[in-house]
DNA sequence: AGTTTCGAACATCACTGATGTTCAATCACG
DNA sequence: CGTGATTGAACATCAGTGATGTTCGAAACT
């Protein structure tokens, strides 16, 4: 685990905590651990105060992208592999944001598409492709995230029609349906959605048992479910498709 | 001057040349002129065949992005510092594609606007800023130059109202007005031009005295130009303020 | 006022990317 | 079909960059 998500976790459980614990929990000196709460007090994780810090993390919002991007990259790989592994060449894919949607962006790179990601992560990941065709939607990049949302993005959504949406999310079960943390991504994915002709969900285990606050769509709105848990959850039941990956 | 420029130029010069003449102009190794060329051929600027390679650049076209980056930047430099200094804390600004463009949205990394750059190399040099408010275009990005172009990029443009537009080109003139060397680049010009108050042109020295394909705008659309030239050319006697950096 | 904390500046180190060298495989041409 | 030139993969080397630690003067609490 990265000494950031360390110390992100730690000042977390604690509420606040000390320079000089974080040091000695860490092994690292007061002067990185001064520069790790610098760069984590700019990504809005924490807030600074004299010889410390304290949390900003609710319970409810998600921890920033930096810090999950190499969270369970196994998991997220097989996924991707397994989400790649459903697209035909030259479909047109609305790719949503969110690490896992990112790893299924750099399968893609060299494949015979039309790809428009939600997420300037994914965009710069697949800029430099020559055998796709990328589109851009409009939008506010929202921080850190670089999930594009707002009046623009769901604009140039409704603007086009692809033969399949990639999803990530937050939180997914048969009985609350597909949920995220933001409002705004909320209703961006919603907008995917309605646009997308087949619709694959890419959900590692650990969301399935959680709820997150936004309803985005009931699981009858999916087409297919890629996961890499065992369980079921009753997805099958409410007539999904379950990938394990 | 870089290597790859070099190479560029030599080629474009001879029409053809072979590997071993790279490598004794350049004095690098044959095995790094085959590294370059397979760059080179990437980016569209040349074709190998066995024991060389032959230029593709036609005369009316562009050098690649990656190659202008790094040309002339002092003067690219002063020029943005110049527009940056005329545009007011609060304002909405467009800013178009282009490296003297991108000199631009560097220094306005850390000032409070809003800005929607039309290229994605200035949305990632400005998506790490927490004081403006950054908006996405949407669009098809033309490779290596990045710059965002098609249908939704005008759409995007026209759902909106700026206070400034900084527009970069590739030729201008009092006679030919403001041109571009690509038509999409073009039409996503103009669409900007129509959706600001104010348009000021960056433009230095060496596009004063060129003229390329397409046409933007006469010079009477124009309420400033930002130049490192000395000459005037013509552009005072047509209305336009005349600043230089 | 005294003590603690902070951050700028420099030193150090690991790592990445660029370049060169070697050599087996491939290609073009006679 | 053979021969010599050309290519690119693999490894070695080196410089530049980024991360970390140390020091020390300045700033902030008590």
């Amino acid at each position: 685990m990265s000494r950031l998500k360390q110390i992100t976790e730690a000042v977390r459980d604690a509420g606040s905590l000390g320079v000089a614990d974080l040091a000695s929990l860490t092994g690292a000196s007061e002067m990185t651990i001064r520069r790790d709460l610098e760069v984590l007090a700019a990504q809005g994780v924490l807030e600074r105060y004299r010889g410390g810090a304290r949390s900003l993390l609710l319970r409810g919002s998600e921890p920033p992208f930096a810090l999950r991007s190499d969270d369970n990259t196994a998991a997220k790989r097989r996924i991707a592999a397994a989400v790649a592994a459903l697209i035909a060449d030259g479909e047109s894919v609305v790719l949503d944001s969110g690490t896992t949607c990112l790893e299924v962006a750099r399968l893609l790179h060299d494949r015979r598409l039309t790809v428009m990601p939600l997420s300037l992560h994914a965009v710069n990941a697949l800029s430099s492709s020559s055998t796709l065709t990328l589109l851009v939607p409009g939008g506010r990049p929202r921080p850190g995230e670089l999930a594009l949302t707002g009046p623009l993005a769901l604009a140039s959504l409704q603007a086009l029609r692809f033969d399949t949406a990639v999803i990530g999310c937050c939180g997914l079960s048969a009985e609350h349906g597909l949920t995220a943390f933001d409002l705004e991504d909320a209703s961006v994915k919603r907008a995917a959605i309605t646009s997308a002709r087949r619709v694959i969900a890419a959900v590692d285990a650990s969301k399935l048992t959680r709820t997150a606050l936004a309803h985005v769509v009931p699981v009858s709105a999916l087409d297919a479910v890629v996961t890499d848990a065992e369980g079921d959850d009753g997805l099958t039941a409410a007539g999904v498709a379950v990938v394990t990956a």
